[in-house]
RNA sequence: CGGGGUGUGGCCCAGUUGGCAAGGCGUCUGGUUUGGGACCAGAAGAUCGUGGGUUCGAGUCCCGCCACCCCGACCA
């Protein structure tokens, strides 16, 4: 991509109806545009570094075998109804249609992929199966806030499986949880992120949420020093202790829910009367699993986790571009460069701007945070190539322009 | 939903006692620049969130409403 042709440009402002770092960087930088209280649009940026999350989720999830679909965001008053979640379920966006017949924008979707799985999961023999989608979810809080951290419209990976029994759902559940573990760990976040015990809500005792420590973060865990494991507040008072090495000296800490997993058990497919006919021809209650993660959430999560003084600084796997390459006057030499990594599929964001200065180029390429930085100059064609520098480093190199690809190529 | 705060060109903002709405960024034109957000000259761009009220006169004072931010409550 050449810059001059991009869609957005930065600007040296911070926008003064945002105070939380994820939004006000992320707005500087181009990758996102306020609307409204908790909603944005994706700009070419942004949405480049979302859809490497997502990707990296759906990858993740074909490893527990589900299979992506996508549902419906606009729900029928009548599937609220009947868990009884219409009346009760405060974040609904509800709306009448030009019949007056009601609906609400999906907030989840246990209501609708329940009869959906009821329609083709008849036997024990078609169980267990997984199903994800990864979608716009609208959730009418009373006070959103902190940029990405919180929104009413936000993309969220809802996946739901389907068991003939509490055995399978255990097992299946904790290989999801590894999979959870595996996308932290491809996005960075691995060090930061616990597996933290926390209430279930309406569903059952306990629910399993993965907490990434910031300061930005809204909840409080505490957090074991010995195990990769926390235990949130809502429940600390029953369970004041690891519940994996059962020390008791847990620390404080805050975190952003970066998912959250939970045993549904019958509560959904009873309400829908979803049953199936086991080995011996008897009719069964399907047992269910959700398992939640907020790729919206999770970008700006990153942000507020991995940044400096200058801008952020974006992990290799999703980061907009892996290189921003930056002509100082010489666009003739890093065109030819420019060619040669498009070529070779390496992502390159390409700073042709003729009309602005050295410095300026500079400050954008820290601030849209891609992990590498070539420098093409004057000066650096006199030493026979380009000035490398990796965003988390201030160390610099020149590297000979017939190793540029050497360099970048796996 | 309670409490607090803020609304002035696209963006950040100044605006004193009620008296011609200032500056910066960005944009456009011309020129000079080019290794850390350059400089000079010129130009365009505002029904001051919105509706009422007070006044000779309201960005400024009063009342209602709306939006946004923060704290709290809430948060499958």
């Amino acid at each position: 991509m050449k810059q001059s042709q991009l869609f957005t440009k930065t600007t040296k402002e911070t926008p003064k109806d945002e105070t939380s770092f994820n939004a006000q960087i992320l707005i500087r930088a181009g990758f996102i545009d306020k609307v409204g209280a908790g909603m944005y649009n994706f700009l070419p940026l942004g949405l480049r570094v979302l859809n490497k999350i997502n990707n990296i989720v759906r990858e993740e999830m074909a490893t527990v075998s589900g299979q992506e679909v996508l549902m419906t965001a606009l729900t029928p008053k009548e599937v609220w109804q009947a868990t009884d979640r219409w009346d009760n379920f405060d974040v609904l966006f509800k709306l009448t249609g030009n019949d007056d017949k009601e609906y609400a924008l999906g907030a989840t979707h246990e209501e609708i992929v329940t009869p959906l799985a009821k329609k083709f999961l008849c036997s024990y023999k078609e169980m267990p199966k997984s199903i994800f989608q990864i979608q716009v979810k609208f959730r009418n809080e009373k006070r959103a806030k902190a940029g990405l951290l919180r929104g009413r419209e936000f993309i969220m990976k809802d996946m739901y499986s389907f068991h003939t029994d509490q055995a399978d759902l255990d097992e299946y559940y904790e290989t999801v949880k590894a999979a959870y573990f595996r996308i932290y760990e491809r996005l960075g976040l691995k060090d930061l992120t616990y597996l933290t015990y926390s209430s279930g809500g309406a569903f059952s005792k306990f629910s399993h949420e993965f907490q990434t420590l910031t300061e930005a973060g809204e909840d409080h865990v505490y957090i074991c020093p010995d195990c990769q494991v926390a235990v949130n507040r809502e429940i600390i008072a029953e369970h004041n202790f690891c519940p994996v090495c059962k020390r008791a000296d847990l620390t404080e800490a805050k975190a952003i829910e970066v998912g959250n997993i939970f045993k549904l058990g019958t509560k959904f497919s009873s309400a829908f009367d979803m049953k199936y006919m086991d080995q011996n021809g008897d009719s069964q209650e399907v047992i269910m699993g959700c398992y939640g993660m907020g790729p919206s959430r999770i970008m700006g999560t990153i942000v507020e986790v991995f940044n400096d003084e200058r801008g952020i600084i974006w992990p290799e796997s999703i980061a907009p571009f892996k290189i921003h390459l930056l002509s100082l006057k010489e666009n003739k030499a890093a065109t030819a460069i420019y060619q040669e990594l498009i070529n070779n599929n390496i992502e390159v964001l390409f700073d042709d701007r003729e009309d602005v200065g050295a410095g300026a180029k500079f400050a954008d390429a820290d601030l849209i945070g891609c992990p590498y930085r070539l420098v093409v100059s004057s000066k650096t064609l006199e030493r026979g190539g380009v000035e490398l520098k990796a965003r988390t480093s201030d160390q610099m190199e020149i590297i000979p322009l017939d190793q540029i690809i050497n360099q970048f190529k796996r």
